[in-house]
DNA sequence: GACGATATGTCAACAACACTGACTTATTTT
DNA sequence: AAAATAAGTCAGTGTTGTTGACATATCGTC
């Protein structure tokens, strides 16, 4: 009854999915930061650079306070970065003019550039893979990322049929 | 005839579902991995700690080199980790009866018992996500999962019906 | 049986990136 | 005026990866 040769034990199968799933997610990270990887040490970066560039070329004159939020790190390990990509002209600061304490994030032509190019290959990833799959899969996709994530964070991916 | 205001602008689409898919990567996997990160922190132990007891925990008896062919990690950095397991009763290294050069890799008892309690919130949250998105949307999840990573590394998730 | 290749291990130095803790400055809010 | 907030800084620590060099045991082949 418990159908160990033919593999259609379902607890067994559900097992094995699952540990699919745990090792997809672990080879497809992976993969799909590579070739960034590899770009940014040409610049003697590293891959919290690149996370600091996304955000901010995705969030023009997001607040330090802001930016930490959205990566859940210390502003201690933020500051050696963001200190970096200011120094080398890849981000501009600016004083927030309702409020003056904050120091608001911009990319430079410099850092939209590095931005383009580091995150072509992701692109182009992602491009890929969802032409191959499909519209549907793409959605279904979505759905399990969705599901995989802290709650919380689902808001940032909301739909756009809802107001 | 660009549509900005309405969004209805393909080009302008696609960039932004791109996009959305980078972040939905890097915050379900950062999210993925915290419930074990945050146990693995009693051990004394690091996400590499829980890598190498997870692959060993998958393939039982596996030889070092094949090892650092799923890790894709140098073998030094491996020593570190693999040597802590060891020492600490996680891991039992076997002489190769085939090849008395290798050191085939399992998990002790205590082992199995540390890798089901870390892979259990990760197997819970794919569980969830699954049962939530349905039967289809995994399909479609995996499909692009599969697009995204290198293509040598699908191998390693065959279809059951291709012999 | 000698010799080159392979599997594994080890020592040392280094870099990226996260952390904690403590403290400062400027500005806003109460 | 006092408390709270935004941002920055200094110092120390730990994990995880890297390169380079070298050692040992075993296997496969000529």
């Amino acid at each position: 009854m418990t159908d160990l040769k033919t593999g259609a034990n379902p607890l067994f199968l559900r097992e094995e999915e699952l540990r699919q799933a745990i090792e997809m997610l672990y080879f497809a990270y992976r993969d799909f930061t590579s070739e960034a990887d590899a770009m940014l040490e040409k610049y003697g970066f590293g891959r919290a650079h690149h996370r600091v560039i996304y955000f901010v070329g995705r969030h023009p004159m997001i607040s330090v306070s802001d930016l930490l939020d959205i990566l859940k790190i210390t502003k201690q390990s933020l500051s050696r970065v963001l200190g970096q990509l200011v120094r080398d002209g890849f981000i501009v600061q600016h004083r927030g003019t309702a409020d003056r304490r904050q120091r608001l994030l911009e990319l430079t032509a410099k850092g939209v550039e590095i931005e383009r190019q580091l995150t072509e290959a992701q692109r182009q990833r992602i491009a890929n893979a969802y032409r191959e799959a499909g519209g549907d899969a793409v959605q279904g996709f979505r759905a399990v990322l969705l599901g995989i994530m802290d709650a919380p964070e689902r808001g940032r991916f909301a739909r756009r049929d809802q107001p």
